[in-house]
RNA sequence: UCCCUGUUAGCUCAAUGGUAGAGCGAUCGGCUGUUAACCGAUAGGUUGUAGGUUCGAGUCCUACACGGGGAGCCA
């Protein structure tokens, strides 16, 4: 017989019956029979595919006293054998070199050391446990499928993209600027924190002495940079890696997050609108093709509607309702006393959780495109809205709801007049000169444009039904936790 | 940051203010084409940290650290 060929597992176990292989990877479980002279049979992982391919282990293995009978969750090894089929219908690799001859041996690459404290045991163990081992718990079928979702994703929102003639622009992780909005940012500094340099005045420190000669911080938003690609190349998106050093301490927010940031230029806010509903569903419809395996595991074990729901969405259009239509209805739910809120419902104010929760998953059942939200709960770059009636003012704001995660999108056509953007400017007291490139913009060959920002973990967390997005990022940082 | 709640064996959890327990995992043995295997035995603990109350604290009190749920901020 042929040597056997190095196959992935997601490989093996499609190769046809009588094939010799070869597999790698690290062993889920092992359990053993007496019958036929020793059996043994290990569960074999190698990240190519949800499922582990079993090894069927003879004790005609040179190696299987001292070494194959002595293997543990979590041990490296490769094994040489010829792939039958199970009596279940699938397929399994027999490693018998008294059968197959020169197609059956285990080579150990690596053991683990002191299995009783190895942190990743064959049950299931706590999200909040496995967070403490984050170096290790990807070896597990959940955080292995979560990574292989992730990664699905990312090359769909590529794939996306490049198929729509958009051009991806990688903005800046340092910025220098203090106008990307709000939002508390880290500070990027190489000077010495026990000897900070001061002003002349001795009232402040002297950044002027600092690497970038300014204040500088990590990035919240591309944005604003990527605003400059758009009006050249028309359609563009940045995807990286955005930081908010807020304390926040939910199961939706980290420090470090990655963001997905299109922009279109002579477009709209339907344009906008229409552009995050097509790229969700392609997302949707993707993931549940590509990783099928994996999704059914989100299904049985994490969240039951994982797989039904993403189905359901993409069927149909989502349902888009202005902020004032949005409010109507909560008053009116109130009003029948077919709902009671903890916060008050009032035009000109951001509307609650709960309230964004009610409409889309009590209300509508199904992810809701709200838009045209007062101006004054929105930012200064978003395009006021024509012929509002007056204190009605609103800007060509939209996000996107969804059940069960809340705001998963959150964009706006921009503001491309000139003095109507040095006027929000100035009315919400922000430093104007700091914007002199922003406005540039509006001053050489302004044109009508929008976009959106996704939260990458936001969407990973929809799609699996993972409740805390600490577990669909690989190291998280937050509050308190930079392990790793 | 605020409210609620939790922290006991490698992991998941019990234990009325009075001798620290189980299941799983690990190790050893038995049985078995097993797949959440099964049966028996063994090992495994400064009860998150620091104080306090008490004859006596895993249990009650205080502070702190860390986790979880909710809220705010948002993506």
């Amino acid at each position: 017989m042929a040597a056997g060929t190095w196959l992935r597992i997601a490989d093996a176990l499609k190769a046809p019956v009588g094939t010799a292989v070869t597999v790698k990877g690290w062993v889920r479980t092992r359990r053993d029979s007496k019958a036929e002279g020793g059996l043994s049979f290990v569960a074999l992982h190698d990240g190519s595919c949800f499922d582990t391919i079993q090894l069927v282990i003879t004790g005609s293995v040179g190696n299987y006293a001292d070494e194959v009978t002595k293997l543990t969750t979590g041990c490296a090894i490769e094994a040489d054998g010829v792939i039958v089929a199970t009596p279940k219908g699938g397929v399994e690799i027999q490693v018998d070199p008294a059968r197959n001859a020169g197609q059956g041996a285990v080579r150990v690459l690596g053991w683990v050391d002191d299995p009783d404290t190895y942190p990743i045991q064959p049950k299931p163990h706590s999200f909040e446990y496995l967070r403490e081992v984050a170096h290790l718990r990807v070896r597990t079928n959940t955080f292995g499928a979560v990574a292989r979702v992730r990664h699905c994703l990312a090359m769909a929102i590529h794939r996306f993209f490049h198929e729509r003639g958009f051009y991806y622009v990688h903005t800046p992780i340092i910025t220098a600027s203090d106008c990307e909005g709000a939002g508390q940012m880290f500070r990027v500094s190489t000077l010495d924190v026990m000897n900070l340099p001061r002003t002349a005045d001795g009232k402040a420190i002297n950044f002027g002495e600092d690497f970038f000669g300014k204040e500088s911080h990590l990035t919240v938003s591309g944005q604003l940079n990527v605003e400059t690609y758009c009006m050249a190349l028309s359609k563009v998106y940045t995807f990286g890696p955005t930081f908010r050093a807020e304390n926040s301490n939910t199961s939706r927010h980290l420090a470090e997050f990655w963001m997905i940031e299109p922009e279109i230029a002579f477009a709209d806010l339907a344009a906008d609108a229409q552009l995050a509903e097509d790229m969700l569903k392609y997302l949707f419809t993707t993931v549940l093709t590509e990783r099928a395996d994996d999704m059914k595991f989100f299904a049985e074990r994490i969240e039951k509607t994982a797989v039904d729901r993403l189905k359901h969405i993409v069927e149909k259009p989502f349902l888009r309702l202005t902020y004032t239509e949005g409010v109507k209805i909560l008053e009116q739910a109130i009003a029948k006393g077919q709902k009671k809120f903890e916060f008050p419902v009032k035009w000109g104010t951001d509307l609650q959780s709960e309230h964004e929760r009610f409409l889309t998953e009590e209300h509508f059942k199904q992810p809701v495109i709200l838009t045209n939200y007062p101006k004054q709960i929105k930012a200064f770059y978003m395009r006021l809205d024509d012929n509002c009636e007056p204190d009605r003012q609103t800007v060509s704001a939209m996000d996107i709801l969804v059940p069960g995660i809340g705001e998963i999108v959150g964009g706006s056509q921009r503001e491309e007049r000139l003095d109507r953007l040095d006027a929000r400017i100035s009315e919400m007291g922000l430093p104007i000169k700091e914007y002199w490139w922003y406005r540039d913009l509006r001053r050489y060959g302004t044109v009508p444009h929008a976009g959106f920002g996704l939260g990458f973990e936001r969407l990973i967390q929809f799609v699996t039904g993972m409740q805390n997005i600490r577990d669909v990022i690989p190291f998280p940082r937050a509050p308190k936790q930079a392990d790793f």
